[in-house]
DNA sequence: GAGGCTACTTACGGTTCGTAACCATCGGGA
DNA sequence: TCCCGATGGTTACGAACCGTAAGTAGCCTC
């Protein structure tokens, strides 16, 4: 019980706080962002095509969030064509340990799971 | 470039495995019904009244990918009134460590994000 | 026979997400 | 002069998802 007073219930306000920051960290996109930056600033459409999959409009968003959380800084030059900069800060470089840590799990038991839902899938619907 | 490999692109399907394994740990309550099981096995109204701010609906939708997932065990007694009951698998078990640290992290940052968020609010909107 | 206990399921409205199209700016080429 | 392209977005809209609240099933108690 001690250790997930320090996860989930902690403090009394029901866990809302850490909840919220929780569900702003693990939504669809917010780990790939931050561990593609990782590997140093980077422009809005070097990370549009590193990361598979997501949208300008999602990319915009959360690194809107990003920024706001204070994980990730937006630089901005004034020249033609446009040039803006992403890069994390040393809060959001703070978050890599723990987002790599379970990447590393997701990796580790992807084939397990897969093969779990495919199993569950099969059974009977 | 080496550790992001192995966190996001791996293997050439374009992240797409890794992906569907982190949209559904990082989901809204996947991670905190995972830490509350991780006190022992559970019954479902139990999870339901540890577990602040979930809905009947959203614990049972969690549960079912969990178990899917082969996260969770599932195990109903036939008595009356029902007793479900809900424990970690292995494999569920696995997920913790990396878990907590991540939610370490949300408790460690989550009074600066906090501010963060209120500065940035309030500078124009 | 009305109501309660437990573990769900369903209906429905609101929010969020993904797709695709559009926008603004400026330099360069015809 | 006019159109094109590059960049970093924003907007419109339909689909998917989520939260709230109510309903369901079986048996027990009062």
């Amino acid at each position: 019980m001690e250790q997930y007073e320090h996860t989930c219930m902690i403090r009394g306000d029901g866990g809302r706080a850490i909840r919220g920051i929780l569900d702003r960290i693990c939504d669809k996109w917010t780990m790939l962002i931050v561990a593609t930056l990782d590997e140093g600033r980077m422009r809005f459409t070097h990370l549009h095509q590193h990361i598979p999959g997501i949208s300008q409009r999602m990319l915009t968003l959360t690194l809107r969030n990003l920024e706001r959380d204070g994980l990730v800084s937006r630089t901005a030059y004034a020249e033609v064509p446009p040039r803006v900069e992403y890069a994390l800060t040393d809060r959001g470089k703070s978050l890599i340990p723990p987002a790599l840590a379970l990447a590393r799990w997701a990796i580790e038991h992807s084939n397990d799971i897969q093969a779990s839902r495919d199993t569950y899938d099969t059974q009977d619907g």
